[in-house]
DNA sequence: GATGAATGAGGATTCATTCAT
DNA sequence: AATGAATGAATCCTCATTCAT
């Protein structure tokens, strides 16, 4: 995995995985038809385009392999936080998104690559990221049982999906909200305030609050 | 959209907004660079791409035009609601959130637009959308000066965002919610109950808090 | 249809034509798949490959068009010798060889064109080539019908098939024949003989030789 | 074919052959330039194309490998016919069109994949091709030499070729036949006509028919 | 002898843009 | 204001070929 000297790299790390970060930087960038494969290949140190499709069938099918890598490790991360919440910490959702929060923050465009995705068309793509988003939901509601019932079942879709643009939102959008604010958002300050915001957000929007009925929802109905 | 008075400039302003209608349609399904003149030219009804030139400077001034033609209203209708908060409803930000999630789902491919564009890199498109979240920036933080001083002022980047991404998100990825849920994220019934269930998110994240401890508090946390 | 002066000349001849004759030329010598669209702009005066689009859809538009505007001429002299063959001199099928071997020595590289097209597959132009060898084939079967009821009429196909063959065949293989005789097929010379050749060839397939019954022509049915 | 002694370099022969068998198929098919070498790899159970390498130097080399072996028997077909003709049957150009017909209805790629190379320009082609068409030239000058004197010496090319595009002619282009008339020309009932049809047109051009004038002579032509 | 990979050149086609009409 | 045409540059992808294994 690391480098050996400089010539010669070819062989120890695969051309293939060169390839793929290449593509996943750049994907995350730009998007999909942001990105030309003559720039994919002088990122992978590839001399010619040619070479990139001894690897991938063709730029569509990168861009899927490049998707799947990506999205994989964090459906493993959700996992594995879901099945260990209780004995580990014995308690909420909190070591999940801290483990899902960190996981981002140590790959920082794959938000980006995930969101970009998600505006495309294309009907493999959205397999793909059906994929991701499964795991989540399915994590959204066993947080929520174990908490509250507040939520009536045909909200989940709703609550799963905003904790995914909660989560996912401020890495995809992060330029964007270096503008708006003065401070970097990547900044370490700035991530440790985010992921003890989320946490706070979350907390708020699953906690039980029985004490306020909200069977219907209606005008006039919040006890503020 | 609006008529101008001679009613015989007709044709050019209608050309025009012509080309903005179709030019919005598919920059929103496919971003900036999955759209072709060509392509613009012809939905527009136009023969010839030249024509667009007649119109817009380039690409890039075109798209700029669709954005802000886009975010305006959405601007406008933030600030309205933000002076008539009190007077009209007295309800804190559900109006806010109710005309605010109404425009929107009289735009629906307003928001894949603007969440395309907060994706990009360009220098120019950041600012017009940091005009966008300005306002529903200070919004946020006006709505919550009057409710609570739960979240500290360094908060208030993250606690904006996670609005946006909340209201703005849902719409955005509607194809991709199609796909994980399967009802249709964009029926009359899914639109109600999410304007329900971001009115409640909304009121979660902001209520003051300070008097009524979180359920399972957590050493390491914050209980500010 | 003659050049004018030098430069501005593109718009007396139409570049659609100067296009459609490079590459009747160039599809003659090399195929469809042997000429480079790249290639046919330059012989066409064009610097750019993409000017060809704005004339023909894609490469094979493109070779369709040159097929149908190299066939229809000699479906119309085929046609026109058909008509005129009683009227004029009253005999036989030599005035229709004459006008179609003399607009193949006239436009010598059409046969070659023709000959490639038969041997492809695309049913696309199949379609093109029959309208080219219905006439001829009707043709095969008037003038028989003038002369001998010898052949039955399931030989009709091999019949008219056959006559193509020998007319065409000599112009479309010139270059072989060249090599294999020492002379040269296309020299005025050996297209007189050529032209002589093929009239007496075509008056002793088409003869009436009633008086060698010909009904079971299996072995031994010949009177040498 | 012919396998050799050891038969253990089984393989390597087995190989070379299988590629030889899709190489002609495919260049019959689509012609030098349609086919590529990847396509051909894949034909002749090769996962790779640089296999090709092992057993041709290139391309064109392959090509030529298998025009020799597809012309080859061919020649040696019309060679023997030659030779035997006397003592089989005793009747003329009979038993020669027979043989050769015969062969072609086995092979019957062979004549489009010839067709195809006399359609080409190369140099090195148009040698490989002049070994087929000498005898067939020879023998048809024998065997008219036995029957008649009509043609002159220079009318000889012109008759050799007429017979070669007669012969070969029909298979070459019977996917194109077959869209004219309805009937699949490689029937067998359609290649027995085609078989009788060719014998017939033969007999007719090479009889001497000096003593029976030809039924409407006209002005200007000969009745050498 | 077979293969995976690399590569320079070139394939057809589309891109955004300009210019004359 | 609309269009037909031209164009330089770029698009994705395939070509035949080579080299190391």
């Amino acid at each position: 995995m690391h480098m050996p000297p400089p010539a010669r790299a070819h062989q120890a790390r695969a051309t293939r995985d060169l390839i793929l970060d290449a593509a996943e930087r750049r994907f995350a960038e730009r998007g999909f038809t942001g990105v030309s494969m003559r720039e994919l290949a002088a990122d992978a140190g590839l001399r010619n385009q040619a070479s990139l499709y001894n690897h991938f069938r063709n730029k569509r099918a990168l861009y899927e392999a490049v998707l799947t890598r990506g999205i994989d490790p964090i459906i493993a991360v959700i996992n594995a936080s879901g099945s260990a919440r209780r004995t580990e910490h014995g308690s909420g959702p909190d070591a999940f998104l801290e483990v899902v929060i960190e996981y981002l923050i140590g790959h920082p465009h794959l938000p980006r690559l995930i969101q970009r995705a998600s505006l495309d068309d294309s009907r493999h793509l959205r397999q793909v990221l059906s994929r991701l988003l499964r795991p989540l939901y399915a994590q959204g509601i066993k947080v929520l049982a174990d908490t509250s019932d507040h939520w009536e079942p045909a909200d989940m879709p709703h609550l799963a999906f905003g904790l995914y643009q909660l989560i996912f939102g401020y890495f995809a959008s992060a330029p964007l909200l270096a503008t708006v604010s003065e401070n970097d958002p990547l900044s370490a300050e700035a991530l440790d305030r985010q992921s003890r915001f989320i946490k706070e957000a979350v907390a708020r929007l699953l906690e039980d609050r029985s004490r306020s009925p909200r069977v219907a929802p209606r005008p006039g109905r919040r006890t503020r």
